[in-house]
DNA sequence: TCTTATTTTATAACCATTCCTATTTAGAAG
DNA sequence: CTTCTAAATAGGAATGGTTATAAAATAAGA
C-alpha cells in the first residue's frame, strides 16, 4: 500500500512517527494538490491543537526526502502533492482546478542543454496555465456583459 | 529599439507614461530575472520617493499586457523578465543563478492533451531546478567536510 | 519505567505583496 | 501656455503565507 510505504520510508530516514505526521501523510495520500492551510484544517478535525508550524515543518521534511512536490498555482499559495507517478498539470488561472497530464516533454535535447552548462538537474516543473472549460465559458459571458454596457 | 517599442505599446493601451514607469521599463529591458525589490532599489537611486506599491502595481499591469513574465526561483521572491524571445531556464537552487535555454519542449502531444480537456492555454512554464557548476562543487566539498567530522 | 533527543505547541516574527487615501501629475482640451 | 481631471503616486498600514523560537510534551530505545 502506498500509505504504508510512505511511513516506512519516513521511519527509515530516522524520523519519529507522530500522530500529526501520520495524518499529514494520510491526507497527502488521499488528496492531490493540497495547500498547507487545507492540511492544517483537516488535521485540526482530529487534533485540535495542531499548529501551522508542525504542518510546514513536516512538509519541508517531506520535500527534502523527495516524497512530495510543490506546485505553483500562481495564486500565492503553494500546493503539495505526493511524488507518485511523474506527471504535469493544466492549471486554471480562474478557479484553480488542476488536471494532471501524463505526458512529459523532457527530452535528450534539454538534457544536453543542461549538460553543456555543467548543470546538475534535481527536478523540473512543466505547468500549463490557462482556463478550464467552465471558466472559459464564464469569461466569455462576462466580456459580453461588459460590451453590452459600453454600447 | 526594444525599449521604445515597449513605451509605445504601453501608451497605446491607454496608460500614462510616468517617469516611474519609464524607469521600470528601462530597468527591465536591461536586466534579466529581476525581483520587485531590486527594481525598487534601482528606481530609488534617481527617484528617492518611489514606493513599493508603484513597482508592484506597474509590474502587474505589465503582466496583464503580456509584456513580462514571472519566474519562480523557489526562494520566495518572484522574478520578472521581459517577454522577448521564448525561452526557459536552468535555475540553481543554491545561489539562484538562472541560465536561459532556447529549447522549448512544448509539442503537439501536449497541445492535444490540453485540447482533450477543453482547456484553453494562456502560457506555460518549464523550469529545470538543480545546481550550477559552482554550487555543485561547493556541495561536494561541504559533504566531504561533514564526513570528516563524523569519522 | 526511565531517559533523552526529537517533536509539538503557541506565539511572535518575518517578508513579499497588496491595500488605502490624500496628494500629485500626465496629458487632453481650450 | 493654462486649466482640468482621470489616473497615478507616496507613504504607510494591512494582509497572508511561511518561518523561527522557546517551553512543554512525547516517541522509542535502553
Amino acid at each position: 500500500m502506498n500509505f504504508q510505504k510512505l511511513i516506512k520510508e519516513f521511519k527509515k530516514k530516522g524520523y519519529k512517527l507522530t500522530p500529526q505526521r501520520r495524518l499529514i501523510l494520510e491526507i497527502l495520500s488521499k488528496e492531490k494538490h493540497i495547500s498547507a492551510e487545507e492540511i492544517f484544517e483537516r488535521i485540526k478535525q482530529s487534533q485540535p491543537n495542531v499548529s501551522f508550524g508542525t504542518v510546514y515543518r513536516n512538509l519541508n521534511i517531506l520535500l527534502e526526502l523527495g516524497l512530495i512536490n510543490q506546485l505553483d498555482f500562481k495564486d500565492g499559495r503553494t500546493r503539495f502533492e505526493l511524488n507518485k507517478s511523474h506527471h504535469h498539470h493544466l492549471i486554471c488561472l480562474d478557479c484553480g482546478v488542476a488536471f494532471e497530464i501524463q505526458v512529459c516533454p523532457f527530452n535528450s535535447e534539454i538534457f544536453r542543454a543542461a549538460d553543456s552548462q555543467d548543470f546538475s538537474i534535481e527536478n523540473h516543473s512543466f505547468e500549463i496555465y490557462g482556463y478550464c472549460r467552465n471558466c472559459k465559458y464564464n469569461k466569455t459571458k462576462k466580456l459580453d456583459g461588459k460590451e453590452e454596457q459600453q454600447s
